[in-house]
RNA sequence: GCCCAGGUGGCGGAAUUGGUAGACGCGCUGGACUCAAAAUCCAGUGUCCUCAACAGACGUGCGGGUUCGAUUCCCGCCCUGGGUACCA
């Protein structure tokens, strides 16, 4: 019997359906393990061959574990609320809900095929009711709990309300916006609305004016991880900056706790650098200035005070609350203009220009704390409103941004630093950390490091500022002005926000007949009808962003079903959280930060019994597309063989790779292709026409997208999750080519062959040789490295060598067969459970226990293996590996079991390696 | 600029972490079977020494170093990919 895997996988497919044989429950007496694949976003595109590349190494780990004996929970679903179904919907009028449908449906199908072990009862999708209803209670809970510093932890706001009651917020440490000092008295005194508009300022969820990214083409603000170089990260538009009031989250006040728990984590270093340098800490200090003939004072944030010497300006952002307050009047003329210019510049022109150095005098004078000296106070875009006060101390010997100003302003450049000889200031400045002070009154003489903590607590002792250490993670922005996402549970009374009651979750997205902004320029929820309150109070317009819905899926999966509780404490403390996390580092300073914010907050209130949500993490990488190019004669319809293009003046078009084989064109097949080669010609090479290639990203325009349901029609599903490993390292990029794909196959039909004889399954009981035992268990331990290891790449080669070996020993005994069909069954689980079956188990493969290997098959005993091979012979031997060669020819000679292979022979070389074995080339 | 990862045949990539570099697969060449093709099987395939065998030399981006021994460790460069960017 042929290896007939359409009917095998069909088969077995419907046979774990209807068995339900990935369905898992809590289990107390099996270990848990918990195995994620980062949900996809359904696109209208399908799935290409790059897609399941991390669920097939995630099936392969979980199926691998459950032989182990672990409770697997492998689950999937989908993060369905996006903006191409919302752009579609704008197009056709169609509902997202709709398209959305269509698409997941498209995608279930897809993912089916390949033979995944999802338990798909637990399935989640972020846009169901039932769903989001949870993303609107965390929302609550966010809204309700404001941070505390001195815990470090967030805390519930009736609490704070009671402090303010007894006390006002003096003694308060919170992770705030900035709030005026009150007594309790003065806090009774306010109105309601007053102390709603305070209360704002603490509350981890929270309403405020603040700069956002405004995208005007996709109408609607922006996440500072969803914009790159000024354009937003989807569709590429431009981006500006602008004041709006909008929801925000307090993920800065949670920044130490995210940069402590890396340490904790099983990512990889390049993925928690990425992850540390989002989050930015620095170290330093907040020193006050005063102002000369004003009583401003100037507040400004340094990682420098060892350089307070040589400071010898001061810069302010342009959108700093000092610039009102430091601009003289002989100033204000050239202070607004230089305002103009730079409120015209877009952020992808601040960014683009950033050697463009510009800056306007305010007029005022600081006075340096040290020197008594009074020091200009410029503006400048280089100065961020955002970071740290706004302002800085300018010190352009040791800074390169400030050298670049004062050389532009001709303002002085004082070194108050010697790394040993003079250090040269006529081209750059010197940034390092160090060398000794000079020029530096109290600190002359120390080393850099020192005079940074001398300057540090003599700051504080003068009681002109003090340590402080920034971050430079930002709060994130958590409205969107858009439809087709969560609604806030959200209502206004007095322009005040308030909370719908939990038992009014969820609120559920309504209709409305046109997904754009309203006339009067309200996001689309301002169409709908009735958006209100049974009170009559407006319900909020913005809906909440992509990442609201993914941030705390993990934790849903472990409880699907629960309508009184996101997760039930029982199913929380049995599945914990994700043992291993599968997806692209794309997310690394997205949906990876806000998840794990979203659950040390959870955390702290105590809803589920970990920090951290994931603790193993991979990336898998990016499957690249490889284009194939054929060669336009310029001005004909002649195309030329790549061998001979550079000949003619050609252009190089993408021709789709579905009707190229071995970069060699069907031209028959290219004439059926577009309408416009119908009546192509060709100059051909030896009688092909050759394909030029490169690899790009795989897309659709250019022709080289391939889809897994056309290798699964040619191949099948367990030759295609097979390749896919075998294409190299899992978190490598790495370009697909479907030319390699044969080799994969033609070993699943010798191993399928092995089970066969003269056309019918023929398997033996015998005892199995030495040899063959060898065979066995050599695989089952390199199997078992790679898939603890992650290198599932090499463990193909592994069973492909095992199979060559046994069938050339003829062998079809059941001892060593019945392993390698489990050891198998991760990787090619239908053919697996097909020979599984036929070997007379009545339960699946996935029930049977991973065959131990065992060390005494595969020791050799010395001199047992004079193996003869590439003209070598090897030899086991007790020599120290520091000995001569001279010694070591001496020993082999006088070793008895030696003689028989070297009689009669000479002996030219001989190598050491470990493991005392010696080659001996004869 | 700064941080991280990587550079191995015609191609994808191995090398169990300092021990026979190039496993395995693709491609290519030759052969067997076949009327033929497909499929299958066998052999060869890093480079150079004008062909082959024997032998040899050179070979893991470049230049040094440590070591009996380096793709692996150290120092200095070059290139590719990713992250980040006036973050004071």
């Amino acid at each position: 019997m042929e290896y007939n895997f359409k009917e095998i996988e069909q088969k077995w497919q419907s046979y774990w359906k209807e068995n339900q044989t990935y369905k898992v429950d809590v289990d107390p007496s099996k270990p848990k393990y918990y195995v994620l694949d980062m949900f996809p976003y359904p696109s209208g595109a399908g799935l290409h061959v790059g897609h399941p590349l991390g669920y097939i190494a995630s099936d392969i780990y979980s199926r691998y574990k459950r032989l182990k004996g672990f409770n697997v929970l492998h689950p999937m679903g989908f993060d369905a609320y996006g903006l191409p179904a919302e752009q579609y919907a704008i197009q056709t009028g169609q509902h997202p809900a709709i398209t959305t449908e269509k698409n997941i449906a498209r995608y279930r199908e897809q993912l089916d095929k390949i033979g995944f072990s999802f338990d798909w009862d637990r399935e989640v999708r972020t846009c169901d009711p039932q769903y989001y209803k949870w993303t609107q209670w965390a929302f609550i809970q966010m809204f309700n709990h404001w941070f505390n510093k001195k815990t470090q932890k967030a805390e519930p706001i009736s609490q704070l309300i009671a402090t303010f009651e007894k006390e006002g917020n003096l003694q308060v440490e919170a992770a705030c916006s900035d709030t005026p000092v009150f007594t309790a008295e003065e806090w009774k005194s306010k109105t309601e609305k007053e102390q709603q508009s305070l209360l704002l300022n603490y509350r981890i969820a929270y309403l405020a004016d603040t700069m956002v990214n405004w995208c005007p083409q996709l109408g609607t603000v922006l996440a500072n991880d969803e914009v790159k170089d000024g354009l937003s990260v989807r569709g590429g538009f431009p981006v500006v900056q602008k004041n709006m009031r909008q929801w925000s989250l307090r993920v800065s006040a949670y920044a130490q706790r995210l940069l402590d728990g890396l340490d904790s984590l099983e990512w990889s270093d390049s993925l928690k650098d990425i992850q540390r340098n989002w989050i930015g800490r620095s170290q330093g200090a907040d020193v006050t200035f005063e102002v000369k003939d004003s009583k401003v004072q100037l507040r400004i944030f340094t990682t420098r005070p060892d350089t307070i010497y040589g400071v010898s300006f001061m810069v302010l952002a342009p959108e700093s609350d000092y610039v009102r307050e430091l601009t003289t009047p002989e100033q204000a003329k050239a202070v607004a203009e230089y305002l103009d210019y730079v409120a015209k510049r877009t952020e992808r022109e601040r960014q683009s220009e950033v050697k463009t150095v510009t800056g306007v005098f305010t007029g005022s004078y600081a006075i340096n704390p040290f020197t008594q000296e009074a020091i200009p106070v410029w503006i400048s875009e280089y100065v961020l409103a955002g970071y740290g006060t706004g302002a800085i101390m300018a010190v352009p010997a040791h800074d390169s941004r400030d050298y670049a100003f004062a050389r532009k302003f001709n303002l002085p450049i004082i070194p108050v630093i010697d790394n040993g000889q003079p250090i040269d200031l006529s081209e750059s400045s010197y940034d390092a950390k160090e060398g000794k002070m000079i020029n530096s009154g109290l600190i002359n003489g120390m080393e850099v490091k020192e005079a940074i903590a001398f300057i540090a607590t003599e700051v504080e002792k003068r009681g002109i500022g003090k340590s402080k250490i920034n971050y430079r993670l930002r709060d994130a922005i958590f409205s969107r002005q858009r439809y087709w996402g969560e609604p806030f549970p959200v209502y206004y009374k007095e322009e005040m926000p308030y909370m719908m009651d939990e038992s009014k979750l969820p609120l559920e997205l309504p209709e409305i007949d046109k997904y754009l902004p309203t006339e009067t320029g309200e996001p689309p929820l301002g169409r709908a009808l009735n958006w209100k309150t049974e009170e009559g109070y407006p319900i909020e317009l913005n809906t909440m962003p992509g990442f609201a819905g993914s941030s705390a899926y993990y934790l849903r999966y472990m409880d699907p079903h629960n309508d009184r509780a996101l997760v039930s404490p029982e199913a929380d403390h049995y599945w914990r959280n994700v043992d291993l996390y599968l997806g692209g580092a794309e997310h690394a300073t997205g949906h990876l930060i806000y998840s794990r914010f979203w659950n040390m907050f959870l955390y702290d209130l105590g809803v589920v019994c970990e920090p951290e949500p994931f603790k193993k993490l991979i990336n898998q990488g990016m499957i690249q597309g490889r284009s194939n190019f054929v060669y336009r004669i310029v001005g004909t319809n002649t195309f030329v063989s790549a061998g001979l293009k550079d000949r003619y003046e050609t252009t190089e078009i993408h021709v789709d790779v579905n009707i190229v084989r071995n970069d060699q064109l069907d031209t028959e097949a290219f004439k059926k292709w577009m309408p416009d080669f119908a009546n192509a010609e060709f100059i051909l090479e030896d009688g092909k026409y050759i394909c030029g290639w490169a690899i790009e990203k795989m897309s659709k325009s250019m022709f080289n997208v391939v889809n897994p349901d056309d290798i699964i029609h040619e191949f099948g599903a367990d030759t295609l999750r097979l390749y896919e490993m075998f294409l190299g390292p899992l978190e490598a990029h790495k370009p697909w080519d479907t030319q390699g794909i044969d080799g994969v196959y033609k070993f699943l039909r010798k191993f399928w062959r092995l089970f066969q004889q003269e056309e019918t399954f023929s398997i033996s009981e015998e005892a199995p040789s030495r040899e063959e035992l060898k065979i066995l268990h050599k695989t089952l331990k390199k199997i078992e490295y790679d898939i603890e290891n992650f290198s599932f790449n090499t463990s193909i080669p592994a069973f492909m060598i095992c199979t060559n070996e046994l069938t050339s020993l003829k062998c079809n005994k059941r001892v060593i067969l019945e392993p390698l069909v489990i050891a198998i069954a991760p990787y090619a689980p239908h053919i697996a459970e097909e020979l599984w079956h036929q070997l007379g188990h009545d339960s699946s493969v996935t029930m049977a226990n991973f065959p131990q290997w065992e060390e005494k098959y595969l020791s050799e005993d010395a001199f047992e293996y004079p193996v003869s091979f590439n003209g070598k012979v090897r030899f086991k031997l007790n020599m120290p590996l520091t000995a001569t060669s001279a010694e070591i020819e001496a020993a082999v000679k006088a070793a008895p079991e030696a003689a028989k292979w070297l009689e009669g022979k000479e002996i030219r070389k001989m190598i050491i390696v470990p493991k005392k074995i010696v080659n001996v080339v004869i």
